[in-house]
Parts: structure tokens; C-alpha cells; sequence
DNA sequence: AGAACACTTCGACCGGCGCCGAAGCATGCC
DNA sequence: GGCATGCTTCGGCGCCGGTCGAAGTGTTCT
């Protein structure tokens, strides 16, 4: 039936459509993954909120949750879950050119971020993260991760400016996941 | 800011949450305008919760409205539209397989009325219909269109069966509007 | 002109959902 | 062990929005 095909569509359009939902969507559109309590400031709202709102997009599928010491960190699924969203907002921006346009820096930010997150494609940051280790370039632990000596030679070669880079990690000081991801992007522009 | 975005991704993804609403637009998926009484039947709801939900649905640009005699047709704004829903039934497919998956006929009936879709482009199917009147081969009226003689054996060295296709016309006797559409689709699959 | 029809607007009902306070588990730090 | 932190579960409140009945407007048919 036509009909199971509309349930679908109102289940997930139902999700999106809260608003509170939508900036933790937003939020987590470049590919990067965040605390419930991150997504609770995001959102504005209190921690218990954002708890129930998570377990929902978790259950259908959208968000994808990975413990790690006491946080929760989460993450859109799947880059079609983020294509998704982003053709939702291409509906907006073309469908509804009355609306206010700023497309401004931001929205540039937004893009590059995106277009980040295409060349990510899921576990695939742990496994680079995994090589970079194996051939000592970098040396992970449980609150960050190094760049040895002999990476950053390496990397060097490549033409990647680690100190550059190392500031960014220090003024974030996130934990592991964040910053191989941040590593994975720049192999990804060099690979280019 | 990232919370205007967060706003129009609220917006359409509350109209598409809505059961009732979802239901209409995947009844308008295939590219075909129906009238507001139709939508109301296939959404099984009163003709005036319909109206209410069409004109949100129109005043956000998801659909477009074409007035005819006392019926209003509405259709899909856009490719750009089918092309946002389609990705939301993606990721529902993609991102929950433990949902029930029929794919039998149904899905790839729908998967055929909507490539059909991505041929029409909007305004395009009334202009290659002008053109059709403006050769002879059609004659369009205001209950109907009638094919000619003369268009018949046009149509015909295409490999058009026009015939047949006049039965399926008799049977629905719709107006011009679908109608049209309906010989643009076949043009469209001559093309290729 | 009058009736039937398609659709819209208005008003009121009411069910569902997002929200927070409070309490309950986990984990990490002293 | 004890305390702080991050997150979850539970319960109740409040409000937004979908629904239909009734009435109004425009259109077509006889």
C-alpha cells in the first residue's frame, strides 16, 4: 500500500519537524559527534529533554550513539541521513526565496563542513586513525591524541601544517573521536 | 546563525510529519495534479481539514495550485520537492530494515511514476501540449482533449499507440491537465 | 433563477507531545 | 568510600495543532 510509504515519510518528517530536534540535526549536520549535553545547550533546552529527544532519533535510525567514559556521544547515522537534510534545505532555500537569505560566511562554514563530511563516510574515520597509529605518526589516548615527532614529518611531507593544526586541538582539547575525525578531513583534502 | 536553518528544516519537516499531510504528498509523488476533493479522499479525512492542510502546504511552496473551472489542482511545487521526499523515504528504507519492506509491484510502480516525474519539469508539460494544439494534433477543450486525425498518425510514426492510450483516457475522463501530462510522459519515454 | 457542487473560513473540541522538577543509575575523581 | 558529573526515567503540567460541524463564496448545470 501507499499508505505504509506515508507512515515512513511522517515518521521521520515528524521528527525533524520539531524544532528542538532540528537544531540537534543541524548541529550534527557536518558529521562531527556530540554529547547529549552538547546537543542540550545546542537546542537551548534542559538535559533530561534533550535525553528523551535523542532516544527517539536513535530508535528511527537517525542518530547513531556511542558511550565513551560517562559522555554519550552522537552522530548522524549515515551520510544519507544527512543528505536528507540537506535536500530539506534546499526545499527551503529554493522553494521559499521570500524567506531571509543571509548566505553569508556561515553558511559557506556550513558547506565546507558538509562537504567534509561526504568524503568521512562513517567507521571509515577509525580505521584511518587506526593506520596513522600502526605507523606511529600519531599516538592515541584516552583524553586526546599526539602527533609524534616522526608523524609529523610525515605528515609534513604532505604538505599538512601540524603545528597549525595542533593549536586547533589544544583551543578544543576534545577527546579522540573529535579529533581523528578532524584528522580524517585533512587526508581527505590532501588526497585531493 | 545555525538556528535559522534549524527553523526551516522545523518547517517542512512538521508539514511532511503530519500523517495526513505526508499521505497527500506521496498521493502527489508520481507528478500528477489532483484536485482538492481527491487529496481529501485519499488522506481519508473532511474536504475542509484537506483545505486547511493544502493551503499550508502551498503557502510553504511545496505545492503549487492551478485553478480550473471549481476545481483546484495542486501538485508538487518542483522536482526539488519530489526529490526531498524521495530521499526521506531513503533514509527510512536505508536507516530502519528491520520496517516491513514490501518491494513488490507497488515500490517499483512508484519508482517508475516518479522517474516519469523527473522528465516533466513543471511547466514544460503545458508547453509541449501548446505545441501539440498549435500542430494539429490535439484539440484541446475545456472538458477534454481530443486527438486528431492527423495527430493520430503523427503519434503514430513515433510508435505512440494512441488507441489505447484513448481508452485509459475514456476511463478516467479526466481534464486537460492530466491529460497532458500523460502525453508528455510517453513523449518523454519516445525521447530516451 | 435556482439547485447542486467544489472548496473555503470560522469556531470549538480534545488528544498528543514537548517541557521541566525530582529522583534514579552509571562513571570518574578526590 | 564519598562527592561531583553526565545522563536517564518518571510524573504532571500546559499548549499547540488536527479534526469536524456549520456557514459562506464562487462555479457549473438545468
Amino acid at each position: 500500500m501507499t499508505t505504509v510509504n506515508a507512515m515512513n515519510l511522517a515518521e521521520i518528517g515528524n521528527l525533524v519537524g520539531d524544532l528542538t530536534r532540528a537544531q540537534m540535526l543541524t548541529a550534527l549536520l557536518d558529521g562531527r559527534a556530540l554529547t547529549a549535553g552538547e546537543l542540550a545547550w545546542c537546542a537551548g533546552i534542559m538535559p533530561q529533554t534533550a535525553s528523551s529527544h535523542l532516544a527517539k532519533l536513535q530508535a528511527a535510525g537517525l542518530l547513531t550513539m556511542e558511550k565513551q567514559g560517562r559522555h554519550r556521544y552522537f552522530r548522524l547515522s549515515s551520510p544519507t541521513v544527512a543528505a536528507m537534510l540537506e535536500s530539506m534545505q534546499v526545499v527551503c532555500a529554493v522553494d521559499a526565496p521570500r524567506r531571509i537569505r543571509p548566505e553569508s560566511r556561515m553558511d559557506k562554514d556550513m558547506r565546507m563542513a558538509r562537504s567534509c563530511y561526504d568524503h568521512l563516510a562513517g567507521v571509515l574515520g577509525v580505521a584511518l586513525a587506526d593506520a596513522l597509529t600502526r605507523q606511529g605518526a600519531v599516538d592515541l589516548t584516552a583524553d586526546g591524541g599526539v602527533v609524534t615527532a616522526q608523524g609529523r614529518n610525515m605528515l609534513g611531507s604532505f604538505g599538512i601544517d601540524v603545528a597549525g593544526l595542533a593549536d586547533q586541538k589544544r583551543c578544543f582539547c576534545r577527546p579522540c573521536l573529535d579529533w581523528s575525525e578532524r584528522r580524517h578531513h585533512i587526508a581527505g583534502a590532501l588526497g585531493k
